[in-house]
DNA sequence: TTGTATGCGTTATCAG
DNA sequence: CTGATAACGCATACAA
């Protein structure tokens, strides 16, 4: 397919326009159509009231000069309705985060909406200052996949009228819609399934402790542990925030005189990692990761399956339904996103003990 | 499911400032600090030639107020330096376009330039439609990993000022910077190392024709088969858009009556169609993968790798350095990012044959 | 159906 | 150093 040419013919230049890069203003094509503005304006917006005839002579000075609407301008005049969300993950290259993206981009489409994108990499201050950036701009709503521990400093910007929703982790300190994936439902059944199996030494891997989701997640866990009886601090590992570093601690802990029979990745960072360390190691590991991944049916590993494409969706949905003002005034309502426990085989491994 | 609301609304209104979601505007502040509008604005960005006293006075109305600056209205009356750049790609969940996005968001962090990011899912009309859509929001530039075949019809969009890069595919009936991959290169080098180890019959997993990427990664194949004296039209596939399409056809391949000693998946999505297909094949095939992944260490995968979060950067750097003046006339230069075949096993095997 | 005049929130031009 | 006033490009009561 080729790409159809828009309003101007295909000459090389606008015939009557300047040479210039000069953009045409709405005033200009009035002026050339030999109408008032408000009318160019019309025709330009598709409005009805506008004769056959006049339209055309206002779409012919139009293509002829090379007419582009200035939106921003547009924005101001109409009162600044922006045309953009904006979304906040903690690193693109996660694809936990690229599938929330997906989500939230997908739901967009349609609805003369774009998705401004940035990362914060985990760090509590450039969040903030992205925020803050967002709301400048006017972004029409803000998708937060916070690192901060603390909310509380966000009220400011409710109160400006722009919407923070609250993704993968909740809020605290402030009153925010959010929607979150069942992190202890997840963690429990894993844990669970595991000792089942009859594992009782179960390592955990997991992510920074200030980190929301994986504070719920090892609460879980240890919850699961203790429930059964058994020993969990000698087994539990939580400054795993990249594959490498979940990795090294996943070795050490397989090194160590007492190693764990089975280990549970809580995030797919940390699935990476131990899939690593546990590839080469002698014995047979029992492993069921957090999060689900592209190759874990041709690796055989069993996972805490959920949908962050859902979750974003989800989310970017409920921006879109819902008028500002009553965004704007958040009820503090949670989604819950489910998750199921998929067995590959990795999970199902008992234990040599 | 939406699960109960949480905490109740903490009351709440900012201490001195006004009670409704009103966004006091410059002229408030510069009224409020008696002051005028000029000097109001002087002080907000941080000008020089104002009073301490004066710039105080400023700062404490706009801060007892709660002003924030419209960025809006502040680019229309500068002129419209747009403060974001667009990336078009293919579709956000692979994770060769979330790298190539991450690489550029990361390389605007700083730089006060915003990434807005929209997917075209490989669809002509829709990639056309969104740079219509950035073209009119004003963005600073945009970045196009295009589906299109011919790109003569964006030749307006450059000529309103707004520079268009291609990343991963080269622009054709038109003339704009880009980026790509040594497509051919790595194909060859793949193809050949294969043939080295004895395989007469390689199979070739590609997408669609009309992904220029692919034009130029299969002329590599059958060139280097040709070169080798060897026939390929009975093991080429050309429509494996995405893991499901690559399995099967891969399955197809492998199931005919002489079936190929060898794969190679022209890109991350047949890769891991592939990897299915080949997991629970009788005999062991060899695999070559185009793009590198995160989990090929653990399986075990050659892969013809690249860096697509360099091209990103290099593809945002080049917006970020070059004067918008010499973007919209763009040299039609190419940067190459180069390809490494990295061998981990699948891509050694010898044929059986 | 069309036009006039004014405003959106900032910045820029000069003259004080 | 500071301030009135005119842009910026478009939308929109209100008239005609």
């Amino acid at each position: 397919m080729t790409v159809a040419p828009m309003a101007t013919p295909t000459e090389a230049r606008p015939p009557g326009g300047p040479a210039g890069g000069h953009v045409p203003t709405l005033a200009e094509v009035a002026r050339a159509a030999g109408v008032s503005m408000k009318t160019a304006s019309r025709v330009i917006n598709g409005e009805r009231y506008v004769t056959a005839e006049t339209r055309d002579k206002v779409l012919k000075a139009a293509g002829e000069l090379g007419f582009v609407p200035n939106a921003l301008a547009s924005a101001l005049a109409r009162g600044m309705t922006s045309h953009s969300i904006s979304l906040i993950t903690g690193d693109l290259s996660n694809p936990f985060y690229a599938a929330i993206a997906t989500g939230v981009e997908n739901e967009l489409r349609g609805h003369d909406i774009h998705l401004t994108l940035a990362s914060s990499g985990e760090d509590d201050r450039r969040e903030v200052a992205l925020i803050e950036e967002f709301a400048l701009r006017r972004s029409r709503a803000i998708l937060l996949v916070s690192t901060v521990e603390d909310h509380s400093g966000l009220e400011t910007i409710q109160r400006r009228g722009i919407p923070i929703v609250f993704l993968d982790r909740a809020p605290s300190g402030l009153v925010a819609d959010s929607f979150v994936i069942d992190n202890s439902g997840g963690t429990r059944a894993a844990i669970e399934q595991l000792i089942s199996f009859g594992h009782r030494r179960i390592g955990y891997i997991g992510d920074y402790k200030r980190i929301q989701t994986h504070q719920t997640r090892f609460g879980a866990y240890t919850a699961a542990m203790l429930a059964a009886g058994l020993d969990w601090e000698s087994f539990a590992v939580r400054d795993a925030h990249n594959p490498d570093a979940a990795e090294s601690l996943a070795r050490e802990l397989l090194a160590s005189a007492d190693p764990p029979t089975a280990l549970f990745a809580a995030n797919n960072r940390a699935t990476v990692g131990c899939l690593r360390a546990v590839k080469d190691h002698r014995c047979p590991v029992a492993l069921i990761g957090f999060d689900d991944f592209e190759l874990a049916d041709v690796l055989g590993v069993t996972t805490v399956a959920n949908d962050p494409v859902a979750l974003g969706r989800a989310a970017a949905r409920k921006v879109l339904d819902t008028p500002v003002a009553a965004l704007a005034a958040p009820t503090g309502s949670t989604t819950v996103i489910p998750t199921t426990l998929v067995r590959r085989g990795s999970g199902e491994i008992p234990s040599a003990d």
